[in-house]
DNA sequence: CCTATTATGTCAACAAAGCTGACATATATT
DNA sequence: AATATATGTCAGCTTTGTTGACATAATAGG
C-alpha cells in the first residue's frame, strides 16, 4: 500500500513532471542567453534572430512558411523581416511558380551575422550532447518532439531531418 | 575519406545540433501555448505565471530569490508582483530572521489559479513522458541540465531535487 | 554605536516584440 | 469576370523587458 504506482510509472509522477517544465524552463532561459549577448551589441533582437535562423536554414522560405514557423502575425515578421532586408542581411525575390510570393534568402552579411549567433548555440547544445552521451540526446530528441503539438508533429520531423 | 568522424561521434555532427536546436524551440513555442490560452481570458500574461509557479514551487521564497530564477530586473518584477499581490493571489509576509525581506506565498485563489495552469503543461509532458519511455526520459533531463550555464547547474539540480 | 551594506520599493522614461483592425495591390484560380 | 490568396502597410495598443535615480528599513561589521 505505500507504493502506489507500478515501478514502471514513477517517471510519471508530479515529481518527475516539474523536473521537466522546470528544466525546460531553465535550459530555455540560459540557451537564448549567448546570441541574446552578440544582438545586444547590434540593432536587432531575438525576434530578428529567429527569422535570421529560419531563412538560413530553409533558404527560399517564403513569408508564410516563416509566418506558421514563427506563430506570429504578419504585422510582426513585416517590422523585423523589413529591418532585415533593409540592412542588407536578407533578400528577396519574387517566386518562379507564384510570383506573389517573396522567396527569402540570407545575403552574405546575413549569413556571416546568423553563423555567429548559430555558433554559440551549436557549441552550447555541442557540449550538453558530449556530456550526455548519444543515448541521453536520443532520448533528448524522442521527448521534444513528443512535446510538440500533435498535428505539428510532421512538420516538425520534415524541418529537423531536412 | 567518406565518413570523417568516428562512429561514436555521429550525434555531434551539425544535422543532429541543429535538430536539437529546433526542437527546443518548437517544444517551448508549443509547450507555452496551453496556459497562455488561459492568461489571454485573465488580466495577467506569462510573466505573471512565471512568478506564480515558482512562488507555488517555493513557498516564502524572497523577492531575491525569485529574481534570480526569473533574469529580470526587480522593477519588472515589482510590476508583475504587485498586480498579483494587489489582486489578491500572492501574499507577502515579513521574514522572521531578516526583517528586510518579503516572503511570498500563494492564496488559496493563487493556489488555484496556479493549478490550472500548471495541470495543462503536466499533461502535455506527461503525455510526452509516456510517449517516449523512462529511458528517453532520463535522456531527455540529462540533456537539458547540462544546457543550463555550468555555474547555475546546482542551484537546478537543487529546484528539481527538492 | 556608527557606518556601510543589503533587501526591497518606487518613479519615470524608454525599447522590443507581440497584438488587432482596416485597407491596398498584384497575381492566381475558378 | 469574379473571387481568393500572398503580401504589404498604416495606426494604435499591450505586455514585458530595460536603465537610472532615489528612498526606506534592517542587518552587519568595525
Amino acid at each position: 500500500m505505500q507504493r502506489k504506482l507500478p515501478q514502471s510509472n514513477l517517471y510519471l509522477r508530479e515529481e518527475e513532471l516539474r523536473r521537466g517544465i522546470e528544466l525546460l524552463y531553465f535550459a530555455y532561459r540560459d540557451f537564448t542567453r549567448d546570441p541574446d549577448e552578440i544582438l545586444a551589441t547590434s540593432n536587432f533582437g531575438r525576434a530578428h534572430h529567429r527569422v535570421l535562423y529560419f531563412v538560413g536554414r530553409n533558404p527560399e522560405t517564403t513569408v508564410s512558411g516563416l509566418l506558421h514557423q514563427l506563430r506570429i502575425t504578419k504585422q510582426s515578421l513585416s517590422r523585423v523581416l523589413g529591418q532585415l532586408v533593409e540592412d542588407g542581411y536578407i533578400d528577396q525575390k519574387p517566386g518562379t511558380e507564384d510570383r506573389r510570393q517573396r522567396l527569402l534568402v540570407l545575403t552574405d552579411k546575413g549569413e556571416k551575422f546568423e553563423k555567429s549567433l548559430f555558433e554559440t548555440q551549436r557549441n552550447r547544445v555541442a557540449e550538453a550532447y558530449k556530456k550526455a552521451g548519444p543515448e541521453a540526446v536520443a532520448g533528448f530528441w524522442e521527448v521534444l518532439l513528443n512535446i510538440v503539438d500533435e498535428q505539428e508533429r510532421s512538420a516538425v520531423l520534415q524541418q529537423i531531418e531536412k
